[in-house]
DNA sequence: AAACTTAAGTGTAAGTATAACACTTATGTG
DNA sequence: CACATAAGTGTTATACTTACACTTAAGTTT
């Protein structure tokens, strides 16, 4: 008799699965990579990417597994959001789902992959219904992204890993859904000291170029753990 | 043959629990509610207050009920904070918990519920190693917390319902792990207009008294929503 | 080659919020 | 009635935040 019968037998067990909530940026714009849905019920209707915990694999390994298989991407950023338990959420039986909130510069995962996974970047104005509580799930996952692009300067793993200055503000006029001041910006985002300026720049906006930048992640990961806090 | 067993029979299931982490303010200290396990196997040790969800029941009504049977507190303030997916984080089976976060006014749990129940309020300086990754989840409420006193007036919930000021700052204080000046706390509480000022007073402290307060419920909401940003 | 277009880049001043600081007041006790 | 104790109160200096407009670089057009 294994451990666990001997103990706790008596309780009951349920289905438990992982849904990704995929932000990425790209043109200016606050993205989520959603598809639809590969298995029944409601199969073909647009779903965050999920699947169900395995036997012998951790909430987070399985959330990992179900990302690499639906899009291909690996090591993503990705953290835990919040489980979700009502009772009726999935019509087809009792499913507690753990949600995952994961960042990634949009560029990462590209038109061509897209097809082929038959994955999709929507603009957040431009989401189509999607099932059960998935959209709810989107809700709570935007203010998390709020909140740490507060805290932090989080903001970086949207961004490809050089990237200029006026990119990096309008990601966070996207997040915030408000004009900066572009001096403002500047000046508290180089007060933070985490950036190194390289002598490249980016042409693709403009005759001029802007600089392209990087951060220091020796410096980036002081400031995020001495609490920093980001107003705009 | 149900929906469930139609669509999803070839996926595992698992235990699921939730576990409580109950911070209470007394004494000038924050404090945790734990209590001696009740079941095996690691019965009789220190642990949070947890339990198995039942079928039918959703995870926020499973954190509620298990509070409820362990302890008698009911219409608790609590909210989910983060699930524990590890494979082996449970040596006695397979089992994901869920962790919830809880605030009460410590009064409101007194010394003799406390033996009643066999509950103990514990100052977070003098935890005793609490079973599995409890003590991990303690760890993470007390972020949350933190984090959430930075963003909302939430030291509230942990309050009487009418309280001095001497008391919510010492509350701050120990939240913060911090001296805070009394003129500049007054001044910040007071601007965030959200406190009815009674004409009572209490005595229990001192021979002068210190004038009681309420919360204005109304402002207090529309501040939450309007995402106060409350720095020390 | 000169004029034009476009986005990038830069500084300052006014206003607001924060942080530091010490004495007075109320009241029960000895 | 003096004493002890915690509650209560304002001001000033400094740092941070906000508002605001012109110059620069470089490719394109005439």
């Amino acid at each position: 008799m294994s451990k666990e019968k001997q103990y706790y037998s008596e309780h009951p067990t349920f289905h438990v699965a992982v849904d990704s909530i995929i932000f990425g940026f790209d043109q200016g714009e606050l993205k989520l990579l959603i598809h639809k849905r590969q298995f029944e019920p409601a199969k073909g209707e647009w779903s965050l990417f999920g699947g169900f915990v395995q036997k012998g694999e951790s909430l987070d390994a399985a959330a990992n597994r179900i990302l690499f298989e639906l899009t291909g991407l690996d090591k993503v950023y990705m953290e835990e959001l919040q489980s979700y338990g009502e009772v009726e959420r999935d019509p087809a039986g009792r499913v507690i789902s753990v949600a995952y909130y994961a960042l990634i510069p949009a560029k990462e995962f590209t038109e061509a992959t897209s097809s082929q996974y038959g994955a999709t970047w929507v603009g957040l104005k431009d989401l189509p219904p999607l099932i059960m509580d998935h959209s709810q799930m989107v809700e709570k996952g935007l203010r998390r992204l709020k909140r740490r692009a507060a805290s932090q300067p989080i903001g970086f793993e949207l961004l490809p890993r050089e990237f200029t200055m006026p990119q990096l503000q309008a990601l966070y006029e996207a997040i915030y859904q408000a004009e900066l001041d572009k001096r403002n910006f500047r000046k508290k985002i180089l007060a933070m000291d985490v950036l190194i300026k390289l002598d490249a720049k980016d042409k693709t906006s403009s005759r001029k170029g802007a600089f392209l930048y990087r951060f220091d992640q020796k410096k980036y990961r002081k400031l995020v753990e001495g609490g920093y806090n980001f107003t705009m």
